[in-house]
DNA sequence: CTGCTGGA
DNA sequence: TCCAGCAGG
């Protein structure tokens, strides 16, 4: 997915206690997208309140941020607005289609389930409107800021971080670099083993930081010859060069400078080159105002949860009391100014 | 995905 | 006490 520059870069193990502090922000689709694809029951169907209302991206988001304000780290969901206009909807609707399949398929093997592999492709799952609109309730009442993006997400929270009104992005997606993200936080959450999908086998996951300065730097490279590199490779936008991988990249834009002369060394053509720069330099974004958090709101989170969500009382007031330890000095005015 | 629990 | 495996909604 996204940007395979993976070979190249300098990455630094970290924790989610060393960052205590900083202000991160988050592609929420592409987090909604694998909280509905990962997070599912027995059956292999996404969790479901008692009126069979998914709400599997309810969990995810709910936890992940309880995680995040538990650590003191302030996270900011950034919303996909409309598509870049270079976006082919058909590839990227297709794409997420394939992926939920693997996804689904991956378990149904697990399972062992035959019948199940056998129904697997005709089973899709959207974002829906409503998706999108309880996930940014349950933001407001957890007292955590969320931005529409103009365009893509992705972009905004990119964009959050090269102007400084965060330090990092979390996203497993390369992509930001290339969108001029000061530091990207992977595998941020995720902690000990993973299970390697499909395999039975594990794989231990840790935290890793990359720094845009310090591997730009480090590859004495601009930021135009790394996007160059990324286009080279393929993205979002363009499918690469055959043969040209993240090394190759690398070796050939600082060879001949920019990638309009690899290109023409290669005689190869990339459809849209311009436009696909002039992402990656100036997408469309937004400069955000000031970002404001509050404590969560209790009664409305267990209303909204376990009243109409189906969701555990008991499991959601003890997260709720974890994260209120890092508002202990906020007071009940503070609550009612923010709603 | 993350919390919780029961067996070692 | 620890962690693998299962439940959650």
């Amino acid at each position: 997915m996204g940007v395979d520059i993976s070979g190249i870069l300098v990455k630094h193990q970290t924790s989610i206690r060393e960052n205590g502090g900083i202000t991160v922000s988050i592609d929420a689709f592409n987090i909604i997208y694998q909280f509905l694809s990962s997070i599912r029951g027995e059956d292999g169907e996404p969790l479901k309140d008692e009126h069979g209302n998914i709400t599997s991206h309810l969990s995810g988001i709910f936890y992940r941020t309880a995680t995040l304000l538990e650590n003191n780290i302030k996270p900011v969901y950034s919303f996909d607005g409309k598509p870049y206009r270079l976006k082919d909807e058909t590839l990227k609707e297709r794409k997420a289609i394939k992926e939920k399949n693997i996804a689904e398929l991956n378990l149904a093997m697990e399972n062992k389930d035959a019948e199940k592999i056998k129904t697997l492709s005709s089973r899709i799952n959207y974002i829906t409107a409503d998706i999108v609109s309880e996930s940014k309730k349950l933001l407001d009442m957890m007292g955590v800021p969320w931005v529409q993006a103009p365009s893509e997400g992705e972009a905004q929270a990119s964009y959050m971080s090269k102007v400084g009104a965060v330090d990092s992005v979390i996203s497993q997606d390369y992509d930001c670099l290339l969108l001029g993200a000061r530091r990207v936080l992977r595998n941020f959450t995720m902690y000990g083993r993973r299970r390697i999908s499909g395999t039975g086998k594990f794989i231990n996951i840790t935290p890793e930081i990359i720094d845009l300065k310090e591997n730009l730097d480090n590859l004495g490279i601009t930021q135009d010859q790394l996007i160059g590199i990324g286009i080279l490779v393929g993205t979002d936008f363009n499918p690469g060069i055959r043969g040209i991988g993240a090394k190759t990249g690398l070796s050939l834009i600082k060879k001949y400078g920019d990638i309009e002369s690899v290109l023409k060394q290669k005689n190869k053509t990339i459809d849209n080159l311009d436009e696909i720069k002039e992402f990656f330099l100036n997408p469309p974004v937004e400069d955000t105002g000031e970002l404001k958090f509050a404590p969560p709101y209790r009664e409305k989170i267990i209303e909204y949860l376990c009243a109409e969500h189906s969701f555990s009382e008991n499991r959601i007031n003890s997260i709720l009391d974890r994260i209120e330890k890092n508002y202990s000095g906020a007071n009940q005015s503070s609550l009612d100014k923010y709603f």
